[in-house]
RNA sequence: GGCGCGUUGGUCAAUCGGCUAAGACGCCUCCCUUUCACGGAGGAAUGACGGGUUCGACUCCCGUACGUGCUACCA
């Protein structure tokens, strides 16, 4: 066991890539990085029916984003190419072939009918459909049931054809998983998988143990959907002389949906209104688009901070850790066992503490990408300083337009009826002189301004709390937003002018 | 239905036999702020159930319940 780290992430590419699949990436970035071993991507795209065009590079754009690039992909290349299992075709069959010849494996001529058929003619009760095992092989049309000269005639005159595994009766397999120890199924209740379908390609069973072979894969991360076929990995390890190299497996928890039951699905994310693709994704075939976190405004620290907490914990409590600080922290091991419920708000919490983290100046390119189209070419000064002014309350990067629209444009005013339940001669003439005051005025800072207000509101016969909410609809639109004369120091005298004409206007 | 996996507050979770059960998110109260947030101080809220083992069990074992995954020529 001293041989170079090895892991991969082997992702089919069918659609936006989810919440799982990115923290499936991450425990296998984090893994190779702190045990100084090589992260492969490979592209599992064995099922040609299930084709998407523009999937595969879907795959490549989010782990750039997410800062967990591979070492070796189809992209980058690397000692094992091709990476991508489609151009591998070739090489599967001399190993399913390969186990036919040692007896583990046999040809199978069954049509979909027939296969049909099996399934509910030897089902044991209404509740479930019969497996094609030790029990049903045998009335089936395949190579163990055929002659020898009838398997090679049918072959021979181009029959449609699979290879399966011949599963091996009363046999506990062990499985001896880094996260759950030693799980132990019973041969006689493990079906035989197909390897080699009928159009050449192979199954994920058998492009994935002999992928991780030739690849030299020294631990194998995925989700826990994959235990229950984990033990016919085991079998093809073992038959194909491979035993000796059998990667260590890891299965990862679930990520489940927030409210009832169930494992995250697209759809929860759009009923709950939260992204659950990584990166928007647009999917051709179904031509409709799904937004990500990325779009949603997350920063990529944060996000894999976030996905790395969903599962996993160093046990002291910390939550923030840099991408480094996972690598050196991360341990297989903590991994849990149970699956996480997903938790939006505290997503949100986690992209908060890192826009906090971050100065005014380093967040103005990471916003400009949010602002509206009109305003994306808006001076950087000037951003840097709305941004200092509205950070604290931004969680997410769309949230810098929503708090601070109202710096760029004249805002509407929605909250005009409380000011004018209270409004009277006496605040309107107030508000006069104040633009008036705005237009002379030297010292055009937020303190200075407000001592002005201040002053001028007591000589008017106000109360200065009477004539702040007020000013700040007049500027703002809402009841909301950074201090009243840090807008107006920001906006300027004329703009503030003239959103105070407007509002006295309205207010008629 | 069968098989696998799991089960500490609403959510994420610490604990690896000594618990008066951490911490975080969210929620509530108060303070700060003449807005809304941020920040600060408090608060409510937890071991699925039943048996064992043990001086002692949230921790170990066995059942039950519940949840979840798989049960395709999909991954």
């Amino acid at each position: 066991m001293n041989k170079k780290v090895r892991v991969r992430f082997a992702p089919s590419p069918t659609g936006g890539l989810h919440l799982g699949g990115v923290r499936t990436v991450l425990y296998n970035y984090l893994f190779a990085r702190k045990h100084g071993g090589d992260f492969v991507l490979r592209i599992e795209d064995t099922d040609q029916t299930r084709f998407v065009p523009g999937a595969e590079e879907y795959i490549y754009d989010c782990l750039e984003w997410c800062g967990l690039s591979p070492d070796e992909s189809p992209l980058k290349g690397g000692p094992f190419v091709p990476y991508k299992q489609s151009e591998r075709k070739s090489g599967y069959k001399k190993y399913a072939e390969q186990l036919v010849a040692a007896g583990h494996a046999y040809y199978a001529f069954d049509t979909p009918e027939e296969l049909e058929h099996m399934r509910n003619a030897y089902r044991v009760d209404a509740h479930s459909t019969a497996q094609y095992d030790k029990n049903t092989r045998t009335k089936m049309r395949n190579s163990l049931t055929l002659s020898a000269e009838e398997t090679k005639t049918l072959i021979e005159n181009g029959t449609p054809h699979v290879v399966r595994i011949k599963v091996p009766e009363n046999q506990t397999i062990v499985c001896n998983d880094m996260i759950r120890g030693v799980t132990q199924f019973d041969s006689n209740l493990v079906d035989d998988k197909v390897l080699l379908k009928a159009d050449g390609m192979p199954t994920y069973h058998l492009a994935v143990v002999v992928d991780d072979y030739l690849m030299k894969i020294t631990h194998a991360f995925r989700g826990e959907e994959w235990l229950p076929s984990a033990p016919v990995h085991m079998l093809l390890w073992d038959y194909l002389g491979w035993k000796d190299e059998m990667p260590q497996w890891a299965h990862l928890p679930l990520i489940l949906k927030p409210d009832g039951n169930g494992k995250l699905s697209k759809r929860d994310g759009e009923r709950l209104g939260f992204p659950v693709f990584a990166m928007k994704w647009h999917d051709p075939i179904k031509n409709e688009t799904t937004s990500g976190f990325r779009e949603m405004g997350f920063l990529p620290e944060a996000f894999i901070n976030m996905l790395a907490m969903l599962g996993w914990n160093d046990g002291t409590g910390t939550e923030i850790f840099s991408l480094q600080e996972l690598v050196e922290k991360f341990s297989i091991e903590r991994v849990h066992k149970g699956g996480a419920k997903f938790d939006f708000e505290k997503a949100k919490w986690f992209n908060h503490q890192y826009i906090q983290n971050k100065s005014a100046a380093e967040l103005v390119p990471l916003v400009r990408p949010y602002m509206p189209e009109a305003h994306a070419g808006a001076d950087s000064s000037l951003l840097e300083q709305v941004i200092g002014l509205i950070k604290d309350r931004c969680s997410l990067l769309k949230d810098f337009w929503v708090q601070g629209s109202f710096f760029f444009e004249t805002p509407v005013i929605t909250e005009l009826q409380a000011v004018k339940d209270k409004w009277s001669d006496t605040k309107k003439v107030f508000f006069e002189q104040f633009a008036a005051a705005l237009k002379t005025t030297t010292d055009f800072n937020h303190a200075a301004l407000e001592q002005m207000f201040g002053t001028m509101a007591t000589e008017a016969g106000l109360k200065k709390g009477d004539v702040m909410l007020p000013l700040r609809i007049m500027l703002v639109g809402g009841k909301f937003g950074p201090g009243v004369f840090n807008i107006v120091e920001v906006i300027g005298c004329d703009e503030a002018c003239k959103r105070i004409a407007l509002a006295i206007d309205a207010l008629a």
